[in-house]
RNA sequence: GGCGGCGUGGCCAAGUGGUAAGGCAGAGGUCUGCAAAACCUUUAUUCACCGGUUCGACUCCGGUCGCCGCCUCCA
């Protein structure tokens, strides 16, 4: 498995510090509304990753961190009157939700923020003694100056950070403009919890130093999360984490790029803002936004646009039309088609190969759909025996095994549909076509699609 | 200004020293009562631009232009 490393910004040979296990680290929602599909964006290509890390032999150990304490959540707590668990709820419902919609994976750990107090102030006791903290009106702040290696992640050496010339946007008093808050002291109206420096709550980034070390140890392989992270979040959980631990944090960072709608940023003010569920209540199907949102490689932009999802949905459905074709003409004879098998073959380590890759998704769909070609071919020239059939299934099992687009399997049509369909065949043998067609535009309303075939009238369900 | 990413056909998007995968959309054909699906044919002498290295570059090097992101709490 190779991968980009954003720390040492080239592909790298995946190497587990404990061989054949990766410890890896995502970055998760806060909870203070719905996600949205750039959050997601990230989310399928994290899953994308562990389901690829499994396929090629690891075994994944993965944490999600819930962000369930930031200004956000305050200010919602505060403008609604609602308590920490009233405003974070019904998010991390549906962010549970979500995730299950579109079939990603479940992580092994969900930590939320909020639990962890205690392992926060652990890591500022180890920062305190290295002396890399400050107090200052009741917050604890990190020391960047006394940390050395800061900006490794992010090329801040070479950057042009003024000291101070930035005005501090919270309003807490800090030595150093570039230095982060660990602790912050209590405010009027904010919820707190007690600390050796007085009632407070933690800084954004200890969360994720206190839970990834908690659940993966204090050196682990592989932390995830959007381009928008590497600074400064990323930057400063490595400078709390390696401070605090004295130890190496984390082998491999991967980031994502952001998703854009239409060629811009996404933007509530710009009214291209989207949520899951807002697609979802536009009719489009969960598995087409799973392939939008997982067939572009995430080191680049992904253009969401409606037409794109249109394309997607087209792409589901030729990989559940061939099922329904495979289905209808069944294998008349034992046997492999050797040949096909050994393509099909060919096809299955093209995907593993691309996925290995840096997870090359474009490559490894273009090996999928090739299969779906080389069944329609074999279809159209005669049968598949039912050897090369397993084969097919094996590879198809492969495919899904990262991909997940399988259709569910239906519970059947409602006999009035089923009915409607026996009317129009009545209606076709008597060559009444006005009533055939006229029934089969009834049914396409209703969304379901016909096909008469030499096996006989097939349906599907309209994506 | 600094840092990072990206620029390939109508659209999405692989490839990466040896002559451009795949998908979507379009056109024509086969099949069909008509459709749909499927298959076949067809759509880049060309990979942002300009130089250089090379027998040969989209692929390596240098430069230019353009787009996107980050530069203190946004995936």
């Amino acid at each position: 498995m190779r991968i980009y490393n954003t720390l040492t910004r080239s592909v790298e040979e995946l190497e587990p510090i404990e061989p054949g296990h990766v410890r890896l680290y995502t970055c998760g929602p806060t909870v203070y509304d719905y996600a949205h599909i750039g959050n997601f964006r990230a989310y399928v290509w994290e899953d994308l990753l562990r389901r690829t890390l499994k396929l090629l032999g690891f075994r994944v150990t993965q944490v999600m961190n819930i962000t369930d304490i930031e200004d956000k959540i305050i200010k919602k707590m505060n403008d609604e009157g609602l308590t920490l668990d009233q405003a974070t709820r019904p998010y991390i419902d549906a962010f549970f939700e979500d995730i299950e919609t579109l079939r990603i994976e479940r992580a092994e750990h969900y930590p939320r923020a909020t639990d962890h107090i205690e392992e926060m102030l652990e890591i500022t006791a180890a920062l305190e003694k290295r002396g890399l903290t400050y107090e200052s009106q009741g917050s604890l702040y990190f020391k960047i100056d006394a940390f050395e290696g800061y900006g490794r992640l992010s090329n801040l050496d070479n950057r042009e950070v003024k000291s101070g010339a930035r005005v501090d946007s919270d309003e807490y008093d800090k030595d150093d403009a570039r230095d982060f808050v660990l602790w912050k002291g209590h405010r009027e109206g904010e919820v707190s919890w007690p600390s050796p420096y007085g009632e407070g709550r933690p800084g954004w980034h200890l969360e994720c130093s206190a839970m990834s070390m908690k659940y993966l140890g204090e050196s682990f392989d592989l932390h995830t999360g959007g381009v928008d992270n590497i600074f400064p979040h990323h930057e400063n959980e490595i400078a709390q984490s390696e401070g605090a631990t004295g130890k190496p944090f984390v082998r491999y960072w991967m980031h994502a790029a952001h998703l854009m709608v239409d060629g811009e940023k996404m933007a509530k003010s710009k009214g291209n803002f989207y949520t899951l569920r807002d697609l979802l209540e536009k009719g489009h199907a969960p598995r087409a936004i799973r392939l939008l949102l997982l067939g572009t490689y995430y080191r680049g932009p992904l253009n969401f646009t409606f037409e794109g999802l249109a394309k997607a949905t087209s792409e589901v459905q030729r990989l559940d039309d061939m099922v329904v074709r495979l289905e209808r003409e069944p294998a008349g004879a034992d046997g492999n088609d050797e040949d096909f098998d050994s393509r099909v073959a060919a096809r299955v380590d093209e995907f593993k190969q691309a996925l290995a890759n840096d997870l090359n998704i474009s490559s490894a769909l273009g090996a999928v759909f090739g299969t779906v070609r080389e069944v329609h071919q074999a279809l159209d020239k005669g049968e598949l025996p039912s050897g090369s059939r397993e084969t097919l299934a094996g590879a198809m099992d492969v495919f899904h095994s990262v991909l997940d687009l399988a259709a569910d399997t239906d519970a059947g049509l409602d006999a009035e549909i089923e009915a409607l369909i026996e009317q129009r065949n009545e209606a076709r043998k008597a060559r009444n076509f006005a009533e055939s067609d006229r029934i089969r535009d009834e049914l396409t309303a209703r969304g379901i699609l016909l096909e008469d075939t030499p096996q006989g009238t097939v349906w599907k369900r309209k994506l």
